[in-house]
DNA sequence: TGATTCAATACAAACGGTTTCATTGCAAGG
DNA sequence: CCTTGCAATGAAACCGTTTGTATTGAATCA
């Protein structure tokens, strides 16, 4: 492969104009310029981003840190990173942590290592969970979900808890009273959120609190399919399934279905994320629209302004989430 | 940051020991490796990737072309190109391509500009179709769909035209003749390869080939609904709808129900590649399971294989289909 | 005309590791 | 005792760019 060296001495310059040809050309007089890029083209010479890197530091990578990749969410979220990476010219790299400590630390360690610039986190692990405040204030970091509490480096996120109320208080204007919860995994910040939001619905309407049924289990269609089904079984006169994901949702479709109810006139149902497949599913899933590509572009923007030095705007942004009104709840009768 | 030389300074040695006491522990006496590696520790040294990268010349990073991160399919065969990558220490960089011939050789370029060791294709452009032969035989490249052909680079696969043959198949022998074709993009060659097994059938079957509809349209759910929404209204005696996708199948459900049909009584629909959503979808998705981690196993493996210059087994692998009969697709009564 | 300025370019150091080759000291062999 | 071989270590070159500083020559100015 040709390098530097062998572009100078055909044009018969130096190396370091070679370098500025490219770097900044308008440095060169006319005529130089235009001998060094032929003799670019003619020995197909692409510069080493190694060397280049190595030298200048930058490495213009970001990791990712997605607890499950294949995951719809995240998988948009995602997408919504790489366009807005793509447009500023990073790089992505993508470790999936299943949710695991130690693989995010190694991620971490990554900029340590200077492999990438910056780290853009999709899980609710906060970076002072992950290392010592001393090493941790290094690092380019920005959270893409709501995480326990509100840290000093960049989030993106949504209200969890006030999208959860507005579901909550629809199922309750429909008439609903006797609401059981598919809740997601009991020790997560996001299912907390929602959970708390669900029970401030309730007491606004003066529905007592004590006595809401809440089951937890994983953010999938089996977990759902499975917490619908215990808790249906046990409970026969629930009828709302409030789900704290489309996933959860629609798992808990399959479920009621399996059981022999009818959708929605046994049993009304609501999701939460909007996911494309809720559109299509039997009945359509009423839910809440979270922005994840928004997300996604935004975490990343945030991150190239990190990496830039901009301190524009505040460190925290949460952005809207929608009633999206389909038919998988209606009007109890 | 503590580089090399302070930790050598620290512990009496010259930075080539300090060197060999990570990559070759065992070259150092017991005791001068203990040495060094204390003194790591209180320096809290980390050896610059960068440098050691830009030395050794290679990255460990491998490229990831997907034409559609948000897509399942896409993403489960990233999530098996992920696992085994971060078990043999590879980074893993992705791009959305969006099937772009210009994106994906931009993404070529990085390994000409030792960016990254290698690329894995996602979508079906063949790498001689991006680049000239004489620069594409230096780019260790592995391909993770069926393309136009056998190229000389590994690629892994399933047969297409023996799994939508099976399909179709299958549906035949329900009694359906009167089968409408849900394809995806004309210009795939996957949806070529499809409709061509799903002509294969009707012709083993003795059914007149010339007379089946097929009704092109994108990969998606919305496109699905479109076709089955054109295809239903214009052929009213059709008895059952072949998509091409799982997504496709699951958007002509919709359409079909939106349409008052009811799902399997008036048509059988038959899907592809078994997302997990199929399952739970309403009814049930009857399709052909598609490996889609195996897939992206396969492929990272591969791709190890080759930038360690194993050359074992042959290039080209073609991974087992099978299909899954659920309740979307019943026998002609 | 000589001094000054400026644009264009060259020179060489620097980036932080790895690796080749040379050196040293000690144990084993003759 | 002298040689030989080997394990442990050090010195220095090297990887391919970028960039600060020096140099050159021509144009401008007094």
């Amino acid at each position: 492969m040709a390098q530097i060296r062998d572009v100078a001495k055909r044009a018969g310059v130096s190396p370091a104009t070679v370098s500025r040809a490219f770097s900044d050309p308008k440095k060169l007089s006319r005529d130089t310029l235009k001998r060094v890029l032929k003799a670019a083209e003619d020995l197909n010479y692409k510069p080493s981003s190694l060397a280049q890197v190595f030298r200048v530091k930058r490495t213009n990578a970001v990791l990712v840190l997605v607890p499950d990749i294949a995951n719809v969410l995240f998988a948009r979220i995602l997408s919504g990173i790489e366009r807005v990476a793509a447009e500023n010219s990073y790089y992505l790299l993508v470790s999936d942590t299943k949710d695991d400590a130690d693989i995010e630390r190694a991620g971490l360690e990554m900029v340590e290592t200077r492999r990438v610039d910056g780290v853009i986190q999709l899980g609710e692990r906060r970076l002072g969970d992950l290392l010592p405040e001393a090493s941790a204030a290094r690092i380019p970091f920005v959270q893409a979900t709501q995480p326990n509490g509100l840290p000093e480096y960049p989030v993106v996120m949504i209200d969890n808890f006030s999208a959860a109320e507005a579901m909550a208080s629809y199922l309750l204007t429909l008439g609903h009273r006797r609401i059981g919860v598919l809740a997601g995994l009991k020790d997560r910040h996001v299912t907390q959120e929602r959970l708390r939001g669900f029970r401030r619905a309730l007491s606004q309407f003066d529905v007592d609190t004590s006595s809401v049924t809440v089951e937890y289990g994983p953010y999938s269609m089996a977990g759902g399919a499975q917490s619908a089904m215990r808790l249906l079984s046990r409970n026969r006169n629930i009828t709302a399934l409030f789900a704290m994901s489309d996933e959860i949702a629609i798992g808990a479709i399959r479920a009621a279905q399996d059981l022999g109810m009818r959708l929605p006139e046994d049993v009304s149902v609501t999701g939460f994320d909007n996911i494309e497949f809720g559109k299509y599913c039997t009945p359509p899933l009423t839910t809440v629209m979270q922005p994840a590509e928004r997300i996604g572009e935004m975490a990343m923007t945030m991150m190239g302004n990190l990496l830039r030095g901009d301190i524009t705007g505040g460190p925290h942004q949460v952005l809207g989430t929608e009633l999206v009104i389909r038919s998988s709840a209606r009007r109890l009768s």
